[in-house]
DNA sequence: AATATATAGTTCCATATGGAGCAAAGTTGG
DNA sequence: CCAACTTTGCTCCATATGGAACTATATATT
């Protein structure tokens, strides 16, 4: 027996694919990095949205990322001690820590950020280019729709 | 700042928005799984295994799903002792024990299957049929050509 | 101003998970 | 038949993770 013949008989057959093509897309490549980087998961996330935005605080990664508050915090934490990101308190609010990527860390975001890339390159060579446009404005049609999934 | 804006910025559009699904369709389901049913992870993958096939040893259920032998093993010993499935000795190879789903474990199953179709159908329900049966033809195209990723 | 409440970030603890290595059983090659 | 190797399933250990509680600071209420 093989994984294909469950996909067969799911009772979800898109949401199973949708976490199958998870599962073998980004878990890879999440694992090798920790090996080639040093950088886990929750790191890799924190990463992420410092290279988006700037002057970021723990509590607006949590919130953006809807991760717990422990996890970012270590996450943080570690990158600071790795010389990833810089964090200043804030003025105003003293309990605040206002957070910044530095080189380093773009430069090992990009790296990861690369893998990734080719990974998705590889995930959708089977397909042509216009079934790719329509995957994208499928998802994403989806994707812009959990907003409203709140139960 | 939302994770959506994330989403608009991503070198990965199709990977991104696959993996972020999966976090906010699968996810729930199964920390809720957890505290309905005290089932975890490596149980449901056992069960799904075992719902689709009868007799199958640890080691297929490794193989099929491309899990760690241990987490299979502890899988399968937690789900003997709540009842869900059975254990028997294969008379010619006695290594091997030959797992089956109980009555129990199928019902327990099939509820958290029901979860997952209904969690799909919330998922879907901004497309139209036309878009759900494309995204279902490319997802399958996608997930039937995991196979050839072996690097 | 004094007290109660809310928020930012951390630590403590319990648990999930994977890697490595193990014993027991089976297979292979002489 | 016996030694070397393979396979099955397990335990040991290190680590990732999330819930809850905690400290310090800020804000609201009286």
């Amino acid at each position: 027996m093989k994984l294909i013949d469950i996909l067969d008989a799911t009772p979800f057959p898109i949401g199973y694919r949708i976490a199958f093509l998870t599962n073998f897309w980004r878990e890879p490549i999440l694992r090798q990095m920790e090996k080639d980087f040093g950088i886990i998961r929750p790191e890799l996330t924190v990463l992420i949205c410092l290279s988006f935005r700037d002057n970021l605080n723990a509590r607006d990664i949590c919130e953006i990322t809807e991760q717990p508050s422990n996890t970012v915090s270590r996450g943080v934490a570690s990158l600071e001690r790795k010389g990833l990101l810089t964090r200043t308190r804030d003025a105003v609010d003293t309990r605040k820590q206002i957070l910044n990527i530095t080189a380093d860390g773009q430069k090992v975001h990009d790296e990861i950020m690369e893998r990734f890339k080719s990974a998705e390159a590889r995930m959708l060579s089977s397909l042509t280019p216009i079934e790719t446009g329509r995957l994208h404005a499928i998802l994403d049609k989806i994707a812009r729709d959990v907003a409203n999934w709140k139960d």
